[in-house]
DNA sequence: GAAATATTTGTTAACGGTTTCAGTTTAAGT
DNA sequence: ACTTAAACTGAAACCGTTAACAAATATTTC
């Protein structure tokens, strides 16, 4: 393995010039440079990272973690993520991944050991570590999940501008009684997208009537279960909005199990716009989320950070798309 | 940040005896060791991994390649392997994450950078990628692809034998006009699993019948088109294998298209078993493909290699899980 | 053409660990 | 008690890089 030292010896320099040289400091007459750099490329030189990192106290690597690997991270989440961090990630960082729940020791997440770190946050549970993190001072961004701290840079999507514009869609193409089947209680997501369910019918002077809110978990078996209640009304919708795809495929089976004709009886709108969302019977109308433009964004304001350290935090939203398929239909 | 020397102080040892106390060498005393131990806890001692790095020439970082994160790459591969990878990789190494597709300089691809690296191949174009690895001499593992080379390491899973048994499955429900909708050419996956299919048919006497060999490319467009195909023939199969779910998927909406009711009509298989094909209508029989296993197994023989360099590399197979849902029917 | 200044390069010491080799204890043997 | 081996500890060098400071060389300036 050649280093600066050999670098030098053969352009008779000091190892410190080339250093310089390589680098791009200034200080360097051009020609020796060029000459040095084409020495480098000759012997294929590759700096060894251990030691710019002991010297320069960074470790060139960004961690991102999720709430969990093993459990409940929806697949299409971990590859938009990861997606749109390497498109905006440059060569000379590199991306590790760890989920949350199975760190042992929050002491091994340190800042020696990263220089910044995405947080892809899908629960409350990870609050503790993002404590952790702001202690370490650690550059960091939380992505996916809104906090209310404004301390931290916070990358999310508006879902509650989303689930609006779905719904206006919706009550556009003539729908009047209109139910939504709800998140996981806690989640700020949860709030947020029947807030957007709710200004939608406000503002089309809609009533807001108890029986068309029910109440889910973000599972498939609680869209199937809320919808079955739904069914069973004597005065049934005709659109249900689903806080996200996962239960709206729950609640499409439902459907199906009780005969109930998609979209010509009952139209419906999920959340997320997953991988599968369009291979349903019908192809489901959804509120895309953005994770890779989130993570995209997310990766680029952390990487500012680390630039300018003392830049202030802030809450960036990212703007849902309205992916309409086959699952809504007009009410003749 | 606390360092060995800062241990040393404390300890009234020198720094040498910290780090061999800290990495458990024999020569340390008992009570020495321990003192050392219980400081280092105390004052909350991270080791510098650069540093470490540096001097041992080990980077505690395991590289985990795809053949493209941005295209092509299902989702849930991703996550399986990333699983399967954690449940076994020991916390001191990390996992870094790249697309092969996205490397601009293999070059940059080194022993310095790598303990070692797995390979979760989708594609021959990933060979020129696995040729340098095998240059470098960077220990390695290629997953998920069989590969022809006998020198490498390579976890796969027996698809053959996988397809074998759910066509008996089928067979032994009484089908008799069996199709197959194949994968993309050229992959090794596709005729094996091809073969296995072959092998079923022949060991229970059944023709095999040409037009009931049609082409597809993995992709859900080309299994759509092949199930119309199929339809159209004058005497149509009542069971069909497709070589992936993905496929399988497009099958299904051609069968929908055509008012064939599944699984009354015509019974479907899939292989590997991804995320949705539970949520289908009707839920997807199968073969799953145990991508969390093979990482897991490929991780663990990586391990191994990196602790002794010579042993001999094999190719390892993995069982695949015959995952009956409703998609299969007896015929009556 | 010498002094002053600007430009370029080199010397040396870190960074935080591991390892070789030498030195000091401690225990064993007589 | 006295040598001798065994057990333990320490001093110093090294890994490949950057950076502070010193030195050398080139360029102005008068």
């Amino acid at each position: 393995m050649i280093t600066i030292k050999d670098i030098a010896r053969v352009a008779g320099v000091s190892h410190t010039t080339v250093s310089r040289a390589l680098n791009g400091n200034p200080l360097i007459k051009k020609e020796t440079r060029d000459r040095i750099e084409r020495i480098a490329a000759e012997l294929n030189y590759i700096p060894n990272y251990s030691a710019k990192s002991l010297v320069m106290k960074k470790s060139y690597t960004i961690g991102l973690f999720f709430s969990s690997i093993d459990q409940g991270t929806s697949a299409s989440f971990l590859v938009d993520a990861i997606k749109g961090i390497h498109q905006v990630l440059d060569e000379n960082y590199s991306l590790t991944v760890h989920g949350i729940d199975s760190i042992r020791h929050y002491d091994a997440i340190t800042p020696r050991r990263f220089d910044g770190v995405l947080v892809m946050s899908q629960s409350e549970a990870d609050n503790a570590f993002i404590y952790h993190l702001k202690q370490t001072g650690i550059p960091f961004v939380v992505l996916n999940r809104q906090l209310d701290d404004p301390g931290i840079l916070n990358v999310v999507a508006n879902d509650r501008e989303g689930v609006r514009e779905a719904l206006d869609y919706g009550i556009g193409l003539g729908h009047r009684k209109i139910a939504i089947i709800e998140g996981k209680a806690g989640f700020k997501s949860t709030t947020e997208r029947k807030q957007g369910f709710m200004d939608s019918l406000i503002s089309h002077r809609l009533p807001l009537v108890p029986d068309y809110f029910t109440a889910g978990d973000y599972g498939v078996e609680s869209g199937y279960n809320a919808m079955m209640s739904l069914l069973s009304l004597s005065d049934p919708p005709t659109l249900v909005f689903c806080s996200n795809d996962d239960m709206a495929i729950g609640a499409l089976n439902a459907c199906y199990a009780r005969g109930v004709a998609l979209p010509g009886q009952l139209s419906l709108i999920g959340f997320d716009d997953i991988l599968f969302s369009q291979y349903t019977y019908p192809p489901l109308t959804t509120i895309r989320k953005p994770i890779a433009d989130i993570s995209k964004l997310g990766t680029t304001k952390l990487i500012e950070r680390l630039e300018q350290p003392d830049s202030a935090p802030e809450q960036l939203f990212v703007q849902t798309e309205l992916i309409v398929r086959q699952s809504v239909a007009a009410v003749t």
